[in-house]
DNA sequence: AAGAATGTTATGTA
DNA sequence: CTACATAACATTCT
């Protein structure tokens, strides 16, 4: 068995080192097709991500093949000679060493460059990407009385966070999630947002999320295993204080939170 | 074996 | 226009 890269809000990293080969695209399930292709023996130029959403870029070809992972999406990679596709293979990319099987995938398609423009001005700032802009979340933020539980899973408000995340960012920051958004000071957005940053680019070092500073871990955090790697998101107990944690449905999803820690 | 899961969108309702 | 619930869709794991 090969390595099958999850759903993890870095796995758009985890491929990329497939760009600058030509590569054979296909779609054996139909899927994306077009996408397939249109990149089918061309070069790829750039993996890039904004949010969740990854895009492909080849060499010459005006549209991208845009993937999203949604939930499920996973891809895998194989050490030359791989195997057929599975029944439940969108897509394949092949070339060099390895082959990258994509499954699971919630969008893999093409994208024109006029509906990739009208996707990114709808997404909010990425806080990974050097060109975010803060204020963008900040203006957003500020006409939303939904909980900032709610709005931290608004792709249009911050992109890139997802359910696990936003636990752990609500929690670093002491913050209630029922707290309408609209209500938090400047002050806190900016160290909510700081936190965000740290966080994911603790993660696409790592390929995990890690939300246990150096202190509390007692020991280098990337040696934390499973639920220890993480303060409140599906736990049972608060790592920090011990009590027990709250789940509740926010934006329908489970949200952990410790009430203890997060009175702000 | 039902149900939850590191997700998003369309649709209906208030 | 905002907000919220529900269903739909992808698939794997406990």
């Amino acid at each position: 068995m090969p390595e099958g890269h999850t759903i993890h809000r870095h796995a758009r990293l985890q491929n990329a080192d497939m760009a600058g080969r030509r590569l054979g695209v296909t779609s054996p399930q139909g899927w994306a097709g077009d996408a397939a292709a249109e990149a089918d023996g061309r070069v790829l130029e750039l993996v890039e991500a904004y949010g969740k959403h990854l895009f492909y870029r080849f060499e010459g070809a005006p549209a991208a093949l845009q993937v999203h992972l949604g939930l499920f999406g996973k891809f895998w990679r194989w050490d030359d000679p791989a195997p057929e596709p599975r029944e439940t293979t969108r897509l394949r990319f092949t070339g060099g060493e390895h082959t990258l099987d994509l499954t699971g995938a919630m969008i893999s398609g093409l994208i024109t460059p006029e509906e990739e423009t009208k996707l990114l001005d709808r997404l909010g700032p990425d806080p990974l990407r050097s060109d975010a802009d803060p204020e963008k979340a900040w203006e957003r933020l500020k006409r939303k009385r939904i909980p900032i539980g709610a709005a931290l899973l608004d792709q249009s408000v911050i992109a890139g966070l997802g359910n696990a995340f936003r636990a752990e960012v609500l929690f670093a920051c002491g913050l209630r999630p029922t707290k309408p958004a609209n209500k938090l000071t400047r002050k806190k957005f900016d160290e909510l947002w700081a936190t965000t940053v740290d966080f994911l680019k603790r993660g696409e070092g790592s390929g995990k999320m890690v939300t246990v500073s150096r202190e509390e871990a007692g020991m280098p955090p990337s040696r934390l295993t499973g639920s220890d790697r993480v303060q409140v998101y599906r736990r049972e107990t608060c790592r920090r204080c011990g009590g027990p944690t709250r789940t509740a449905k926010i934006a329908g999803r489970t949200l952990y939170s410790c009430p203890v820690c997060q009175r702000g």
